[in-house]
DNA sequence: ATAAATACTTACCATTTGGTAAGTATTCTG
DNA sequence: CAGAATACTTACCAAATGGTAAGTATTTAT
């Protein structure tokens, strides 16, 4: 590997767009980090807005590969769902930054968002049909899939994203506390969810 | 009514960080739309950060009164938190700018959170208090009540304050799909909370 | 009538920001 | 070994941004 330079330039703006937003963090915040200068950014991406696009797709293809290595094909019913919501609440302790990202890019729409939603609708998709053949099988409740799934989605990731509100209701958002709403959060989706 | 000017300002600022950001936003963008200079505002707000605190304050007293205007005392079960998720839609749909700017704050920390966290946690405290009466009740299904909680606040603020994630969906985020969303969301939570 | 407070505006300003231009060291290629 | 491509750095720059200073018109208080 003779540089990797540009690895590192895309790792560091994806933390620092994820966790502190986009218009928070100048390219010259970055480069000192980096400990190079803005120019050597700018050498290998060519605007601060092709180096967005560059760590959002770079975010969509771990979140991807975090959910497809969860997703086994062999597990029915709701133990995939617990299976993606762990690899979720994993994703969100080992890397937050990549869910950050993920959210603040989906609520503030713009030139990016365009790639994040199509990128994202593959994988909903396959979210959909998951679910609508398990309501056919009688597994789930019915309800409408995409709502259901926009329901889930925004519990989970909120959950997993959300510190200052776990505050508020007086938890730490540490390790332990992760931990537990992963697992209530999973039982609340397994009432909601499963067909009596 | 002398002016009005200083209302006029923290009504701009409102919507204008509630949708576009704090960050996005400059005092020159705000004063233009308010037809008149940049002074003026920081005759009215010492800084820009003394206006993020005034409309947060606003925010949180909007978002109040919305829910306590909607939280029936004689409502049990749950009825009660129906009423609270039609106020939450009800608002979001009117206000958008209110649930983005508690969003936006909540994610994001730093000093002015504190004031949000706050006033949030007098909600929230009587919020655990009703969800665990009602699951004493037996009315409730027994989960953990500030998970459940925080689930649900996710859930809710989720599909009201994400287009992005809805038209990923394949869900244009109009008036109708909200209504739909909204009763989707509703039929998700009953299956989730009520006692079998 | 005069002083003083209120509600602004015009005029600046230092800093930050994303971005350009040009130079330099190093590596690869013919 | 010459030249060209690669991977940067130093040197700038125009625009935007939050904020200060000082002036002005209008209303209020004495």
């Amino acid at each position: 590997m003779p540089t990797g330079t540009r690895d590192r330039i895309l790792d560091s703006a994806l933390a620092a767009f994820g966790m502190r937003g986009y218009d928070a963090t100048s390219l010259d915040d970055l480069a000192v980090d980096l400990g190079i200068t803005k120019q050597a950014i700018l050498y290998h991406y060519s605007s601060k807005e092709a180096l967005l696009e560059a760590t959002i797709e770079l975010a969509v293809n771990e979140l991807g590969s975090a959910l497809s290595g969860a997703a086994n094909p062999q597990a029915r019913g709701f133990e995939r769902i617990e299976d993606l919501v762990r690899a979720t609440f994993s994703l969100a302790a080992r890397r937050p930054e990549v869910l950050g990202l993920v959210r603040l890019v989906s609520r503030q729409g713009g030139v990016a968002s365009g790639k994040l939603a199509s990128a994202m609708s593959v994988m909903l998709g396959d979210a959909v049909r998951f679910v609508e053949a398990e309501m056919a099988a009688g597994r789930f409740r019915r309800l409408e899939p995409r709502m259901l799934l926009l329901a889930v989605y925004s519990a989970v990731v909120g959950v997993a994203t959300e510190p200052e509100v776990m505050r508020a209701l007086g938890l730490e958002p540490d390790l332990r506390s992760l931990v537990r709403a992963r697992r209530e959060t999973i039982e609340f989706l397994r009432a909601a969810l499963i067909a009596d």
